[in-house]
DNA sequence: TCTGGGGTCCTAGGACCC
DNA sequence: TCTGGGGTCCTAGGACCC
């Protein structure tokens, strides 16, 4: 048997944790520049709010009702993942990190009757340990332990723990899962099986082989499989990475190439470290930029532009030139650009490179030492930018954050402070 | 005024080979 | 009038996930 435990409106959960007054009031958390609603508290879904909408067209509705609205912290939530997959860790022999807020659990070693009260126990340890609200869903497959999971979250009567492991259980979530609420059903897939009458999972699921075979790709006959019981999606614990992106919507139009280097400049110092922390190297990338496409009313232009280096590296300054270089061939003056960003393709392992005819061994020694020093400044000592190459800009200038929460977690001096008056 | 960011996988079609 | 067959590799774009 295998778990999906599930982080309950993570970002929001976030939030609450170190903000106790806001645990009972509707919350949203946006995107970066206060863009979209990425995470809703269940009081703002019930307020209307869903994921998505823009926060230009929900204001007047968060002034009405009083929502608490925050900007992403995402270095606070990255932490506050790191602390539930620790407790999760310690208690499962095997789990799988599947996103920033989910896991998959491994249960193969467990008794499978006690897996109901074993499941309420981790819940009730996340929640005591780091404050954080899961539910988990448990069943013979990845696709049908997702459906698990959405039962024990919605319901309460399962206290957020919900078993599926016998066939009588089985038809009947299927049944009561509409389509697009299954794992691997997208709004296009949905809508092609709506179109040919089927509308919940069990109508999936109970498909004649020949009619999946028709209908779709093998990726959805994974699914239909992984419905009917027989486990087909797995997890390559050494599957490695194999692309890495920086990408970034302005606050405000950029009109400059001076200011769009500057910009790619700083992509490329966070792909840089990023890389390094994994043991990764580049041997291609990528450099995209925008115009603004909800602004009819302005010239449009899209650009992308490839290079590829002469040998795999980690290192930031040979990343931002090739880059800039990259970002020089499609810039445009006369356009207002409005995203831009650096994609790194084809990374290999740091420790097994192949390293160029004319490389020369010492040079490579001393940029990689370079980058460990530039990298144990910026970690260890008074903020993550105090050492960067002269082209760089943060990336905070470039976007908006107008109700940016503490670094709770991860900054001393942003703990929280408790006041302890005797008598109230 | 104002609409996110980071990934993987699959497929179709073109270039190229013999 | 009329122009083969079989294969690989690469890439762009789409669908899906969180």
């Amino acid at each position: 048997m295998i778990g999906l435990i599930d982080c309950n409106n993570f970002f929001v959960s976030c939030e609450r944790v170190f903000n106790p007054a806001v645990r009972t009031k509707p919350v949203i958390v946006f995107s970066n520049n206060d863009g979209c609603a990425v995470a809703i508290s269940n009081e703002a879904k019930a307020l209307g709010v869903k994921r998505g909408d823009p926060y230009f067209k929900i204001k007047g509705a968060c002034n009405a009702y009083g929502i608490e609205i925050y900007s992403g912290n995402h270095k606070l939530y990255g932490d506050m993942s790191t602390r539930v997959m620790a407790v999760l860790s310690a208690i499962v022999p095997e789990i799988d990190i599947y996103s920033i807020d989910e896991a998959f659990l491994h249960f193969e070693t467990f008794d499978r009757s006690t897996l109901q009260s074993t499941g309420r126990d981790i819940v009730r340890k996340v929640r005591r340990f780091t404050g954080i609200p899961t539910s988990l869903g448990i069943a013979e497959t990845r696709t049908l332990a997702k459906v698990a999971a959405r039962f024990a979250k919605k319901y309460p009567g399962y206290r957020s723990c919900c078993v599926i492991d016998n066939e009588e259980k089985r038809r009947k979530a299927l049944e009561l899962t509409p389509l697009r609420e299954i794992w691997g059903v997208g709004r296009r897939l949905s809508r092609k099986l709506n179109d040919h009458g089927i509308i919940t999972g069990l109508q999936l699921a109970d498909l004649p082989v020949d009619a999946v075979e028709d209908l779709f790709n093998v990726s959805g006959k994974k699914t239909w499989m992984e419905l009917n019981g027989s486990p087909c999606i797995g997890f390559e614990p050494d599957d490695q990475q194999k692309q890495m992106m920086c990408s970034r919507s302005f606050g405000k139009f950029l009109t400059t190439f001076d200011d769009l280097a500057a910009a790619v400049a700083a992509f490329a110092s966070t792909v840089g470290r990023k890389m390094r922390e994994r043991s990764l190297c580049a041997v291609s990338l990528s450099v995209f930029l925008y115009t603004d496409g909800f602004r009819s009313d302005l010239p449009q232009y899209y650009n992308t532009a490839h290079r590829t280096l002469s040998e795999p590296t980690a290192d930031t300054l040979t990343i931002t030139a090739a880059a800039t270089d990259a970002l020089r061939s499609i810039f445009r003056k006369g356009f207002a650009y409005k995203k831009a960003g650096l994609m790194i393709s084809e990374l290999t392992d740091s420790n097994h490179i192949q390293q160029s005819l004319f490389s020369n061994p010492a040079d490579r020694e001393r940029r990689r030492r370079l980058m460990e020093t530039v990298d144990s400044i910026n970690r260890c000592t008074i903020g993550h930018d105090t050492v960067h190459s002269g082209s760089y800009s943060p990336i905070d200038n470039f976007v908006r954050r107008e109700k940016p929460s503490r670094l709770f977690s991860t900054r001393l001096s942003d703990i929280i402070t408790i006041n302890c008056n005797h008598g109230s």
